[in-house]
DNA sequence: GTCAAATAATTCAACCAATAAACAAATCTT
DNA sequence: AAGATTTGTTTATTGGTTGAATTATTTGAC
């Protein structure tokens, strides 16, 4: 019948005055945590649009559930009774990050000021039995670290190198040898949620330096895959299996690749292409080494990202991450050649170097309790 | 400082009281615009999960301001009061849909029903000066006619085949000829905006059928471009540039493309490479060729697109839209071979056919009367 | 044919949360 | 020491939803 309204854009829950405080109280908690130094209550009315009475209000139910501290007022500029300066607490909610890759399992705690409480790392071949058992003790170890300094650990996240469905169903993890294993939604009475290891990569970048409101996170590792970041947050895809770039076309006539095809970018900028380019067998010995081939064909795909989605920023990590400098003329000067609007592209690399999946995961956990302060409030 | 935690989520702005009569309106609107027959207040209070006293009043509302009508009541079922059917109102607010082409210049009103009332198409080369002023002339007199049916016309939305920035500016339409043409924002007093044609048509297929939440239009004229909508809505990049794949490498020794790389899309999928090898001069004559090397490339492309974002429908409009049954073969072939997921992808002719971006671009202003209807009710 | 049951829609008192304005607190300026 | 200035709290008011009671209108049963 009638057609051209489209879909609703408008949340589909409707708003009731419990929404609005739950709001509001998301509102000033993550304003008082973009901040980078102390704020007072009344900047944060100013910023968020608030009144000031309003704010007192949000504010004191965010100090009684140990989400914000007040700390010693900022060096003060002029006239005027003295600000308190609010925080996120340092000893309220704590997200535990897990990942599983590999030649390792780790797991970190990082509490909601953003510091790194506590990081295990095991290394060790991964892809036995009972991989997930160990990590489930590393987890608990890390859990119990973490409460032991007064912290209460919201939830955990977990990194793993593959296709992830709903439910905690990892459908395939090639390099681990895994199809569909089921991990489920819970680890020790905790809600757990298991993702993409480049997913959470991307993550941990959000919120770093200048914010860039969308970005590629691209992690090489085996095989290579992409974060992708759209207007401040993950864009997962349908099934959630967004970002699978290793197998761009770059030549057609090229060498035959696992996935049946001829030329895939993972020939020629995956981890065991790139040591076979240049003649060595580590990961480290690579900085030494000229990585032309491997930066042309990564700005080959690259612009074909940028072509398709108009993002300005492009993080690289995993591998990659060390190699920026050497890769970026080769990148640059492809994505200058291809990508038609001529928009400058900025490259880095990623700020968490190895840890960025975990940091990510436990990221993810912490988001989850600043985008609902009131359901983290209201839990018995 | 703080890192992990990551940019809001939460939008910027504080919800007062306001803002909850104004999402909850449109919630209401919404909920009735997208129902296929009349829904009674009741069932809209069910489906949004109001009380039917609050949607009453709402509704109220929504009625004395054009937006709703109660229509007879529906076959009624059993027993009990029968209820009072709501529409969306027919004589209420349109959207004034504009286009203009290499070889036409075209207007429609639609109204919030999703009926076309009113469609006016002018033959003719555009790459003259003076086509923006033919084509102000064609709105007027489509928004004259509109008036005339008791229609308020509450914007006009213009699709370009090119690049636009923010502001109604074009940047780049090379197919007109254009360079940094600025329309601007308004057109007699009416909010304008301007936008890329394949978004707007890919609007047009927004609320269509099964609604996917994600998908790619694809439309294919002199160049190849492709409307992104992403979880429901529209995704224009960071600055509106995205959906460019007309020059994703197909082939890296292949023919020259005028951007100049070699073995572009466009080279094997374009209105003229299509000709070429088809040995015919005209799009009509498409329909008896062979078509497996367009297709074959197209599901190449294709293949890096869905594999890159994870979605799973497909809309081919412009000209491939009469040429699906010829194409799809090839296209599903590339894709079954190239999609590492597996994830069987639904391909799908264009609706509207050629009107896609006109209709869309009516259907864009009417979305921005059903998710603010408070805006358009407090309008002086 | 009348009455009970069922469903739809409206009315009204209660409640929740934000607001605005007044007030209290703490510091700076002169 | 007095006034200015800014922060933070208190209190009455307002807007908007809720929930229960009420009215309206039909079907079905006796």
């Amino acid at each position: 019948m009638c057609h051209c309204q489209g879909v609703p854009s408008v949340s589909q829950a409707p708003i009731r005055q419990n929404s609005v405080r739950a709001h509001n109280l998301a509102l000033v908690l993550q304003t008082v945590a973009n901040s980078a130094d102390p704020i007072s209550r009344a900047s944060v009315a100013g910023a968020t649009g608030l009144t000031r009475s309003t704010v007192s209000a949000l504010v004191d139910d965010l100090i009684a559930g140990s989400l914000l501290t007040e700390v010693d007022p900022a060096p003060r500029t002029g006239a005027g009774r003295p600000a308190a300066g609010l925080r996120p607490a340092p000893d309220g909610p704590a997200g535990l990050g897990l990942e599983i890759n590999v030649d390792y399992r780790a797991a970190c705690v990082v509490d909601l000021t953003g510091t790194l409480r506590h990081r295990l790392v095991e290394a060790g071949d991964q892809r036995q039995a009972g991989a997930l058992s160990a990590l489930t003790r590393l987890a608990a170890l890390a859990r119990h670290r973490a409460e032991a300094d007064g912290l209460t650990v919201a939830g955990a996240a977990l990194a793993v190198p593959g296709l992830v469905a709903a439910g905690g169903v990892v459908r395939v993890a090639p390099n681990l040898g895994w199809q569909d294993i089921t991990i489920g939604t819970e680890l020790d009475g905790l809600p757990l949620t298991v993702d993409n290891e480049a997913n959470l990569a991307a993550l941990s970048e959000l919120g770093v330096g200048e914010l860039p409101p969308s970005f590629i996170y691209v992690s090489g590792e085996v095989g290579i895959g992409a974060g992708i970041v759209l207007d401040g947050s993950l864009y997962r895809g349908v099934r959630g299996w967004s970002g699978e770039i290793g197998h761009i076309p770059i030549d057609a006539s090229g060498p035959l690749c696992r996935c049946g095809a001829r030329g895939c970018l993972e020939q020629y900028a995956g981890q065991e292409a790139m040591l076979r380019a240049a003649g060595v067998t580590s990961v480290a010995e690579l900085a030494g080494a000229d990585l032309t081939i491997a930066g042309t064909a990564l700005g080959t795909a690259l612009s074909t990202v940028v072509n398709l989605l108009d993002v300005d920023t492009i993080v690289l990590g995993g591998i990659y991450a060390p190699l920026v400098a050497r890769l970026r003329d080769a990148i640059d000067a492809e994505i200058g050649r291809r990508v038609l609007t001529g928009s400058p592209i900025r490259l880095r690399a990623a700020t968490f170097g190895p840890d960025a999946a975990m940091r990510g995961a436990a990221g993810a956990v912490l988001q989850g309790v600043l985008n609902d302060p009131a359901g983290w409030l209201a839990r018995s």
